[in-house]
DNA sequence: ATAAAATGTTAGACGAATCTAACAAATAAA
DNA sequence: TTTATTTGTTAGATTCGTCTAACATTTTAT
């Protein structure tokens, strides 16, 4: 089980994330979500297409081989598990994990990540409401719906999150939106598309369309 | 706080356990330790010499700065602390640990050891009873004696090991000599130098100088 | 339908970390 | 005290992952 760079990896990764749902990605969405310019990234997805990781054809979007998703999901059972091990182990706030599991989901070793995964007693999802893939890479992705899409009078449990940037989880954590949280949705404006919301304590809370739209939410059964 | 490469860290803490005593190291030790070749050797000493890490001389040992010791210092505290952690938070054996701890100790991330450190109620020792540097990088030498040194009637308490292989930490189960186990020196060979000894349960064991060279042991005070 | 814009590729360069081959200095041995 | 051995350095090549500049293709807009 020769391994592949930490390099290889994060482009693996990120390929895996873009390609949800359609399958594709274009070499300039993964050059930008990289922060890496093009043509590097063209080079790299010839050495990946050689290693059978993803289908490459000139001018065409990439796709994962099932080869290279069942790699990638490894990846991020890797990142996942961490997260959560970091929050339900070590007392982080899901506002930081983030950036730690970004590093440990590289480190080469299967038994840390089965540890972690039985410490915790076999968890499906992480902190923000993510799926974790299962030991073959496998992922159940889950069907919620983003908040933005509700109409309203709508009564829905907030059930992930789709940005896991600081920034925007401590914005969630001053507005006590935890997972879970039942949201009732009171009225939108049209014109900004902003959402007036009520749950928990807060009667009358205004969030953005930017907010409501990276808040994934469950209708009640 | 700008930060070093994987490898200029892998240099450093090598650095430092072998100038541990004397504080100087030849080219040639550090290549074999490292498993790199010395002109390539050479090249980052010359590099780390530059970023004030180590005093380069052409043709003389190598010593680290003051600056170097303490960067050293804090990645063998990274690393230790991850052993600990491992060991007391994650039920690794003392054996596990020490490869994925060459992994982990390379993490960006203050917050992860001080929440270790914590967890673990701010060890001394690692699981194979080195000490832990402190924050600032500096490590609180013991003065053990190698078990090889004692004389034949003494009674020591085994309080470190100096290789922290695998294999060795599991030929030490197999034998259930652990830390703190109370030795009693029996007899020693002269002809190779083997020591039978007794502890615990296990009355007449034997074990070879390679072994009673690897442990070191504390005389009642 | 043609021009403009966006996207993608090729070619060539560069820094980091490694190597080998050849040479130089220091140390040990004869 | 010469010579041999070991240790250390220099020079030049290689691989990986990145870049910029120039060119090619595809898509969008006029």
């Amino acid at each position: 089980m020769i391994h592949n760079s930490f390099t290889e990896e994060n482009y693996l990764k990120t390929l895996y994330i873009l390609s949800a749902g359609h399958g594709e990605v274009n070499v300039n969405e993964l050059s930008k979500e990289l922060g890496i310019k093009m043509p590097t990234v063209t080079s790299m997805m010839k050495k990946l297409a050689e290693k059978k990781f993803v289908h490459y054809e000139p001018y065409k979007p990439l796709r994962l081989t099932e080869k290279g998703k069942k790699e990638a999901g490894l990846i991020i059972r890797k990142h996942r598990l961490t997260e959560m091990f970091l929050v339900e182990k070590m007392n982080f706030g899901w506002e930081q994990v983030h950036d730690i599991a970004e590093q440990i989901e590289h480190i080469q070793s299967a038994e840390l990540f089965e540890k972690m995964d039985e410490l915790l007693g076999f968890p499906k999802i992480d902190p923000h409401g993510s799926p974790i893939p299962d030991r073959n890479g496998k992922m159940a992705w889950r069907s919620y719906e983003k908040l933005s899409e509700c109409k309203i009078g709508e009564s829905v449990k907030l059930s992930a999150v789709i940005n896991t940037s600081s920034e925007f989880l401590k914005f969630l954590n001053t507005r006590e939106l935890l997972l879970g949280t039942k949201i009732k949705i009171k009225s939108i404006e049209t014109f900004d598309r902003s959402m007036v919301i009520s749950y928990g304590k807060r009667n009358s809370e205004s969030i953005s369309h930017v907010v409501s739209e990276r808040l994934l939410v469950e209708k009640p059964a």
